[in-house]
RNA sequence: GGACCUGUGGUGCAGCCUGGAGUGCACGCCGGCCUGUCAAGCCGGAGGUCGCGGGUUCAAAUCCCGUCAGGUCCGCCA
């Protein structure tokens, strides 16, 4: 289910005197009101349903982007579905017994006295009125006619007010909208890229960005001070229901800032935004370290609308002669209520855990003791574990008679990550469910794991400012070393990340040193980042965020292609468009290019 | 690159497991009736390459193989 935009603080289009109706129209279906009975008025749209009774008396609902109107025409008229048409007449209150309150302008009607068919509708291909769930290849290739619809009409002015809070956000606080090119060349480490071939200099091709990272660094240096952009990003992934090729970032960098400064400004923005389209105050925005997140919720990307943390149980079961338990790590969940849970359920929920990397999954059910006092355990490993060690894994799950306990054992992050999936899988509210609980995940290890030549890879990218703590660790233990990173999270999703940047060379030849990267290969990969920063470079650092996701979020929607306008299938393709398409022989000679194709499947190799 | 799900008149579904005539439901569409409906109602009608190709079988929407398209996920996405 979507939510509703928050029709009651905002109507659906902003109103000022400059956007009220003109030309053909006096008026818009949707906000005629009982108030306005007895004017003369004009309005237009699409025909939504027609209710023909005979010769002389037919119904027509009329549609606009701001709602439907029903119109009383002559039964006479040929108005079908989707037919674009003006409706002139006096506007009067329906009789007493005739309202309809299922929609706002239920108390009203329009006595048609003019019909102008403006342009005339095939019958359409499928029905509009979001009855049914129509495939979404059929809404892909008619994707004009899907976007009538109310839910996606809605959506993408959820949209266009998420980027006006934006705007109003960075405006307030003193960043400056400046564009960055698209047709620019690559971006150190990171996503595969689109590239663009050059016409003017055949052979040499433009890379699209996939975010304006140095860019916007670049505008540091030149002592702007405060950048944001709503930015358009590409990059050649494969398309999940949170990924598309082309997508939109709110892209903010700042200078002689702390983290603290970019969180502010950055919670500015998506509280306007999020307080806009619902008209809720959201709860306050939570700080936690990703090594705290990993321990409570098994994810650097925890949604905290619900409960069931994960629960340490390594005290608890010290000492246990229980084998499975003797581990570095003992972790629990407490599903509460599902006590009952049958052995069909408990054993695949024991398969899953396997299949997430586990070596088995406990599960014990918690029941009344004996005499009605206290608590017990039923398990297949019950017998395993002692009275004490028993009472005190109740006790550390805070577990009441009729709960589930779910206990996982090994190493610490898999653990972790694999009671944190299984929490979701368990708890996790639909997408639409409000609140909104944003958090910032912080102290984000600076490397994550090795690469093939035993360099520690930048988990965030090579210019991250480690956390100034960790520094005496950078050479001799990196994979323990913090940065200076951060990632926003809602409601499970990750919304965007961002860090205080390096702007000295000294640091940034030490963090290319121990990621493996030489002087000339910095200087041929980075060099005019690098060039740059030897002028005079700010303290700086920065942010971006995913507007889709954050759009999708506000509005209801598990897939961003809800609140995209022309999205993409997941095999890259935009089935009303027919994109992408081979290009001329011509267009291919004058950019110098000549397709050499695959060879079809099947077909021997060198064939 | 991989796993799983889906594909049946314009739309949404059932039928498939357990093979037997393109069978069914709802919406839409076309025509007729109908002066207070609002998912209007009533009557009648049209509309099909069961995604495509191959195989098994006396017989395939149904079983098998392949393929295409759409979706969810893994890999990938600093």
């Amino acid at each position: 289910m979507s939510r509703p935009i928050n029709e009651a603080s905002h109507p659906v289009v902003q109103r000022s005197e400059a956007a009220r109706p003109r030309g053909l129209r006096t008026d818009y279906c949707g906000e005629l009101r009982s108030s306005d009975a007895g004017r003369t008025v004009s309005v237009c749209g699409w025909v939504a349903r027609r209710r023909e009774h005979g010769e002389h008396l037919a119904f027509v609902d009329l549609r606009d982007h701001t709602g439907i109107v029903q119109c009383v025409v002559d039964g006479a008229a040929d108005l079908r579905s989707e037919f674009v048409i003006r409706v002139t007449g006096e506007l009067r209150l329906r009789p007493a017994d005739k309202l309809n309150a299922a929609i706002p302008t239920g108390e009203v009607e329009l006595g048609a006295d003019v019909v102008e068919v403006l342009s005339a509708s095939e019958a359409p291909p499928f029905a509009l009125d979001g009855r049914a769930d129509t495939d979404e290849q059929v809404r892909l290739r008619y994707r004009y006619l899907d976007l009538r619809s109310e839910r996606m009409q809605r959506n993408l002015r959820i949209r266009a007010r998420v980027n006006a809070a934006i705007r109003r956000s960075m405006d307030r606080q003193g960043l400056a909208e400046i564009e960055t090119p698209l047709l620019w060349t690559p971006t150190p480490e990171g996503a595969r890229e689109f590239a663009i071939p050059s016409r003017l200099q055949i052979g040499s091709f433009y890379v699209l960005p996939q975010s304006p990272q140095i860019a916007k660094q670049l505008l540091m240096v030149s002592g702007f001070d405060r950048y944001f952009q709503i930015a358009r990003c590409m990059r050649d992934e494969d398309l999940r229901a949170d990924r598309q090729f082309e997508f939109t970032q709110l892209d903010l960098e700042a200078s002689f800032v702390t983290q603290e400064d970019v969180w502010e400004m950055v919670e500015d923005s998506v509280l306007e935004a999020t307080r806009d389209v619902t008209g809720e105050e959201p709860p306050e925005v939570v700080r936690v370290t990703w090594d705290e997140a990993l321990d409570r919720w098994g994810t650097d990307k925890p949604d905290l609308r619900f409960g069931m943390e994960i629960v340490r149980l390594e005290q608890a079961v010290a000492g246990s002669e229980f084998n499975a338990f003797k581990a570095p790590a003992v972790r629990a969940l407490c599903v509460q209520g599902e006590g009952a849970l049958g052995r069909g359920r408990l054993d695949a929920l024991t398969d899953r855990a396997k299949k997430l990397g586990a070596a088995g999954l406990v599960w014990l059910r918690v029941v009344a003791g004996e005499q009605g006092t206290g608590v017990a355990l039923e398990s297949p490993v019950a017998k395993f574990l002692s009275a004490g060690e028993q009472s005190a894994i109740v006790k550390a799950t805070e577990a009441e008679p009729g709960d589930l306990i779910l206990a996982v054992a090994g190493e610490r992050q898999l653990t972790c990550q694999v009671l944190g999936q299984l929490r979701l899988e368990l708890g996790q509210p639909p997408v639409s469910e409000p609140p909104y609980r944003y958090l910032w995940v912080t102290e984000i290890p600076l490397f994550e794991g090795l690469d093939e030549a035993g360099n520690p890879l930048a988990a965030h990218h090579p210019f991250t400012m480690p956390h100034l703590d960790d520094l005496d660790r950078l050479e001799s233990d990196p994979l323990s070393v913090r940065s200076q990173s951060y990632d926003l999270v809602v409601n499970g999703w990750e919304l965007g990340s961002g860090s205080i940047r390096i702007h000295r060379a000294d640091m940034q030849r030490r963090i290319f040193s121990v990621l493996g990267i030489s002087d000339e290969e910095a200087e041929s990969r980075f060099g005019f980042l690098l060039g740059a920063f030897r002028y005079g470079a700010p303290p700086h650092g920065g942010f971006a965020y995913g507007i889709d996701r954050l759009v999708a979020i506000l509005a209801g929607e598990e897939n961003i292609r809800e609140v995209i306008a022309f999205p993409k299938t997941q095999s890259g393709a935009d089935l009303m468009a027919s994109s992408p398409r081979e290009l001329s022989d011509r267009q291919l000679a004058e950019l110098g290019l000549r397709i050499i194709k695959p060879p079809a499947r099947g077909a021997q190799p060198g064939s």
